[in-house]
DNA sequence: TCTGTTGCTTTAATCGTTTAAAGAATTTAC
DNA sequence: GTAAATTCTTTAAACGATTAAAGCAACAGA
């Protein structure tokens, strides 16, 4: 069963292979084939079911139509969703996505991304890790196109697609002061990086503009390496203190689970005892007893933004764009109104 | 910023190609390269941070070492922890994956294997879907090792890493039986695909064999298209039934979150009003307010079996491998103990 | 001096495409 | 009738690696 290749069509039908390849490749007009040979070659392809070799196909022309995608850990919801998102429209543009997931290595973040340009990717889409600067700048050096995601380095300049978190976090807490919420605290996770830190900033410049107290207490940075009891000794100290907070808004999804998961082991009840926010969504809030309130990121528009960005940089060359999202809202019963 | 090349090392040293490759691929000795050159390619190579490329050497080598791998739908649980576990054996055994979802589309799945295929990946790891019959038989015809996983055809002789989907419901359901619980229906997906069908088999004779009585009514098939009102339309008649079923077996994840979903908001107790039983896990489960009891499909060994299976064909020509492994079973506390 | 051996290196074909450039056949122009 | 233009086709060099096979020195043995 050996593959048929150009050379077999052109002699099936006693042509060159430049011929083949002209007519092929939608040339006919252009190169002006005769009409009788450019049928005969589009059958002979047929019936011989030719399918051209990719891989000579980009050795040759430089250009691999494939982008490789590195993100910080598949198991995020973030990651499927704009994974499913970046390859639906890879596709429609006939690109060809390689991926893979560093689980927030900055060593697995380099290894992967040589691996990639390796493989000769036209360009890359990222979701850099913290420690990850280094490479960035050797990958900005080395010149070819990238585009980062959801997260970036303010301080070094590259074309991103990333969600407005400071507005997200201001308006959260904007939303949770108006439906008269005082005394609430935010659980981030312990980082550097910037777009979490981000959500720190909203969260604080909402409560002075709104003219609430902020208590060192009530902004609290857990350790993402164990979440469970990072959560558990982060809520006790907040729920026995003497005026408690009456909301909890959470940073990201992983830390809401966790947190609800504590809060329905000490009995605690949402939203009575106390409100909670999410700035993620997650489909287990979907058996929680209440409607999880949540942030929503816009992963399809993302997704699409960053793949366009980056095929534009392909071809183009010279651009550069910063693009943020604005996060939506769901309103669910998880915040007490009063 | 121009690439380096074989050709630039070998010129910047001062010898031929050919040396540069025998000694950058490990056969100085074999090739017998001097000492000397030896040491000076490999200097330069490192000097000018040479990186191969792979596309030239894969057309030369007619191997990408890059798997393609197709699954059903990215979103479901089954997929990310899949592909994980299949990434991770992978780039273990230095391969790279290019993967792809077919949202269950038998159109895309012909689409999607086929531009695998002029990729030139080496193999192909599979997740079918309903009436992918033709293109598998296609696949196997054109001679490109693969292996399916999860699902497959009995009526096609082909390689694949399975669990014992039978063994799992007769299992569960002996669970339930063993537990005191007499009147057990199973809701099931409306489909053709034969792992799933064994499940309603594995229902079957668990409740032929210990002696249980089994209704049509029990048993029941709703359509993928639409869940909820899927699960709505079956809930109902059974919960209303004069003598109503003590447990609820349900053959996937997402079908137990529907059923969940709906339970909570008819107000329906688990287990104290009726036992939830799963074959599937989801992370879901974790905000439900009692632990659900569910099966477990060993992931990380049966991608690690899928992989080393694939490199195995790859590599050896003719192995028939059909691997099927057992369910786990994680109890918690939805099903009653009478 | 010739032949053979050893040790090392180069040549050049190959993988399957694309595509300038050259070539051949036919028609048109004068 | 010949040159020029037109129409169509082929040739052959890339792309960047691998690798048989051939080549070249130096030396040994007869």
């Amino acid at each position: 069963m050996k593959k048929v290749v150009l050379k077999d069509i052109a002699q099936h039908v006693g042509v060159s292979t430049a011929l083949v390849s002209y007519v092929l490749n939608g040339q006919a007009e252009e190169k002006q084939v005769s009409k009788e040979n450019a049928e005969k070659i589009k059958l002979a392809a047929i019936e011989l079911n030719y399918q051209p070799n990719q891989v000579a196909k980009s050795l040759r022309m430089r250009k691999t139509h494939t982008i490789g995608l590195v993100v910080a850990d598949i198991n995020y919801r973030f990651s499927t969703g704009i994974t499913r998102a970046i390859e639906a429209e890879a596709k429609r543009l006939n690109f060809t996505v390689i991926f893979g997931s560093t689980n927030e290595s900055p060593d697995k973040f380099t290894e992967l991304t040589n691996v990639l340009v390796n493989r000769q990717v036209d360009g890359l889409i990222l979701v850099p890790g913290e420690n990850s600067q280094q490479q960035i700048l050797h990958l900005q050096n080395s010149g070819i196109p990238f585009v980062l995601i959801d997260r970036y380095f303010p301080e070094i300049d590259t074309n991103y697609v990333a969600l407005d978190n400071y507005k997200a976090a201001y308006d959260a807490v904007t939303y949770l002061v108006t439906s008269g919420h005082k005394r609430v605290s935010f659980i981030n996770l312990k980082t550097s990086m910037f777009h979490l830190q981000e959500r720190d900033r909203g969260y604080l410049d909402a409560l002075k503009d709104h003219h609430l107290e902020s208590r060192p207490e009530w902004l609290i940075h857990i350790d993402g390496d164990d979440l469970p009891h990072g959560i558990a000794s982060a809520i006790q100290p907040l729920l026995n203190s003497a005026d408690k907070p009456d909301a909890i808004f959470l940073a990201t999804d992983r830390l809401t689970i966790e947190a609800l998961k504590r809060l329905n082991t000490l009995g605690v009840k949402v939203p009575d005892d106390i409100s909670v926010l999410s700035f993620d969504e997650s489909d287990a809030f979907d058996l929680f007893y209440c409607p999880v309130t949540h942030g929503r990121q816009p992963l399809e528009e993302m997704g699409e933004a960053a793949v366009k960005t980056l095929i534009n940089l392909i071809n183009n060359q010279k651009i550069n764009k910063k693009l943020t999202f604005q996060a939506g809202f769901v309103p669910g019963k998880s915040c007490r109104e009063t």
